[in-house]
DNA sequence: TCCGACGATACCCGCCGGGTATCACAGCCC
DNA sequence: GGGCTGTGATACCCGGCGGGTATCGTCGGA
């Protein structure tokens, strides 16, 4: 299965078989083995590369759901069950940009529940919290939408806000009290910067971000643009200047757990998190 | 893996073997085994019997959940390339017992649809949607809060009724107008029928309802009364009276489908189903 | 005290998943 | 057009792992 999720992903054997630390060969006869224990055509082999079919971009998919499932039983077992597991630990993915008085106030408030859990923080860079969610890596995440998707997690909101225009401080918008998504979307010399949505970057003159760090400084060399939320006032620099966007779409901060979870010091850190927070 | 559920749900090796079909002792050591490989105990063995520790229960859970993603891959993708696949096909799954106006609605609005994928629709008894979507037996199932839980798929809200308490029409309350959940949670000689929720039948001095010709069958014998949708009106018989509940909870319909899911034909059913019926 | 039940251990075997060497074929360049 | 290159497929070999049987150790109960 890890095998044929390689496949399909590089679309040549010679590389997924260099990805997977083994052979050619074997990997060649394994996808043949699985097409034929499945009964189905996965790849269109037609010299000089591969193709998947309509049932291997099924497979892609589902598959993908089910290792992660798997590697989510693997390490909540070994999270559970470690030598050093005489109490609980719950792991919580965070946005490295997220608002920091947020998961403050959060961690303190359950640190003060009898009981509580050992919380281990997880920062990530941009969009990756649901990937860890479901691959077990997490236990719990501060997602927002709409830049993550809750489909498939069960969620509680926690709080929304506004976005704003991040924009250099000399530049000529930066004097306006406010400006609307059209406005800045079209900027003459100043395009929007883009960051992965969903594991890929949206098509776009801007810059490519990877990171708050090289948004800040890229807005500060007057290269780009940013539309955030209204949180980043906090990380913002003197060279930059905040303008309210009064149409963009609200950014909601939800608290977000796979949709199971029956772990009782989890539904403690959900408790918490609503009552403080929402 | 497979090994693992069979032995946690008996709790005993032997019997855990035998409906594995195979031996023992290679069971014994796969679980060991396994144990070894992720570097934690999952069974207490005290002779005399076999009790999960806290980490058998987590992988229990999670172990499932994993073990049904890679059936709904494999199901998934055999229904996708199947040699009878030059059109797609669809599978709903709906409650043998629920409304057969919507049901049928539903379909003849879908059939009109151009390009609509075919639809084989799965009868099921009480409760087993949810693993049957899980699983991938079904692509999509008409499920009824709040017997059915919601949680992990995505849905939309269908339609919304009461619910009547069904009892003997010669029972003395079959005049009543209306009556309230205590009232009938408390009529002497004739107990509340229990049916599966999630799995395991609740406790209570009622019958076991395993379908609803039997559970018709009680009532109309003076035997029981059932709390039941307003919809079940339809398959009453001459012998049963439907009284309306003025303070039971709500019962939603909805239409749900596993959180990813980026099938045509899928998006195709469910924005059908919230035009013709929402 | 002995027997029965149950899980663990010992040992054997066949097969499947890995490796290397090589082939067959399509494009490409000279 | 003839090698050359790069691709996936095939042939063949080997070791280990998953399955089996036989047996043991140990506790409970009659």
């Amino acid at each position: 299965m890890r095998y044929f999720v390689a496949v399909a992903e590089e679309l040549h054997f010679g590389r997924a078989a260099e990805r997977l630390g083994m052979a050619q060969p074997p990997l060649s006869r394994a996808i043949k083995q699985l097409e034929r224990r499945l009964g189905v055509v996965l790849f269109e082999r037609d010299r000089r590369g591969v193709a998947l079919t309509g049932a291997g971009e099924v497979l892609l998919y589902e598959g993908r759901a089910a290792l992660d499932a798997t590697a989510a039983a693997v390490r909540r077992t070994q999270r559970a069950g470690g030598v050093d597991a005489p109490r609980s630990r719950l792991v919580l993915a965070v946005k490295a940009a997220g608002s920091h008085e947020l998961l403050q106030k959060l961690l303190d408030a359950y640190a003060a529940v009898p009981g509580a859990a050992e919380i281990e923080v997880l920062l990530c860079g941009f969009c990756d919290q649901e990937g860890l969610l479901r691959d077990g890596r997490a236990d719990a995440a501060l997602m927002h939408t709409p830049f993550n998707s809750l489909a498939g997690f069960d969620s509680e909101e926690l709080t929304t806000e506004g976005q704003i225009a991040v924009l250099p401080a000399r530049h000529p918008l930066a004097a306006r009290a406010s400006l609307t998504v059209a406005e800045v979307a079209d900027v003459p010399g100043l395009p929007l910067a883009r960051w992965p949505s969903y594991g890929v970057y949206p098509p776009g003159p801007g810059p490519e971000i990877r990171d708050q760090t090289q948004l800040a400084q890229l807005i500060a060399l007057g290269r780009t643009l940013a539309v955030v939320p209204d949180s980043a006032r906090a990380w913002l620099w003197a060279e930059h200047a905040a303008i309210p966007l009064i149409d963009a779409p609200q950014v909601v901060t939800h608290i977000a757990w796979p949709a199971h979870s029956r772990s009782l010091a989890l539904a403690g850190l959900i408790r918490t998190a609503t009552e403080c927070i929402g």
